[in-house]
DNA sequence: CGTGTTCGAAACGTCCTCTAAACATATATA
DNA sequence: TATATATGTTTAGAGGACGTTTCGAACACG
């Protein structure tokens, strides 16, 4: 699972390299490879077989349905496979960087099954917003079963 | 489970030395290591094992809902493992503590399953509040079974 | 009232991990 | 073959992590 935050910066080349403890974890419990998408306005990194049981999802829902369309278009349409390099580095891909407008500075969240990927202006106001978010929806959040 | 409250001080480099109670806690009930992340203005601290479970649960809940989103972006993201040194101390990551406000002095509450540190200043002001919300709530504490 | 002990704070000092940047090599393309 | 793009390697140094010791205050006990 992961977890915590790590400030890190882009190399001249587009590469970030992936926080120790990340990789760690994804040594011992997956593979190298990652799959990176755009959701959010930030980019969403998966494990390998984490992507695979969420497509395998998808591929059961309705293909008709408004939404999965457009969960297809976005979401799966966006996904590219970015394995670590030797000095555990991922390249992201300028589509992907243009879409979560990352330049240089990226703030890696870890977030359970996932990881995201902001650049690091956007993530400031995103965690501000979430947390007035989680005071405004108390009673929801008690309702996860907490 | 915890209880009581303390008042220590961090160190130099952030290290905040726990109280001998709290230790034996762990020592005897738990292992070593703490989680510690940031939620309500401060920090909250877990058992390993209390966190594990947590976590899992947060984990299999729908990973596309704004107050599941915005639980993992505050409350998981901000989540740090502080192992006990040999002196019995926690370094606390700076993210952590210009999130909760530490300077320098901290209220440790015990609170069943974790332990909370307050930024001194902060926990006066929130432990009156909680006084005057105990006595709002009359009804909805009886609701709770006790 | 005095003594001893426990525990937290402070002050040092050292080690070493990790990232970022620079450099080098390989591969592909024109 | 030359140039651009991708991939790999190396290095340095900043920052963080960790351990130890000493001091002093608080407390308990005789």
């Amino acid at each position: 699972m992961f977890r915590g935050r790590f400030e890190h910066a882009l190399d001249a080349k587009g590469r970030l390299s992936v926080p120790v403890y990340f990789r760690e974890l994804l040594a011992t419990h997956y593979d190298e490879r990652l799959i990176v998408t755009n959701f959010d306005g930030c980019l969403w990194a998966y494990p390998m077989a984490e992507w695979m049981e969420i497509e395998q999802k998808i591929a059961q829902l309705p293909q008709f349905k408004e939404e999965v369309k457009a969960l297809q278009r976005v979401f799966v349409s966006g996904a590219a496979e970015c394995p670590l390099d030797k000095a555990g580095r991922i390249l992201l891909p300028p589509a992907l960087r243009d879409y979560a407008g990352i330049l240089r500075e990226v703030t890696l969240v870890g977030a359970t099954r996932r990881i995201e990927l902001w650049a690091r202006e956007r993530w400031v106001v995103v965690f501000n917003g979430a947390q007035s978010a989680l005071n405004d929806m108390g009673e929801r959040l008690a309702g996860l079963g907490l």
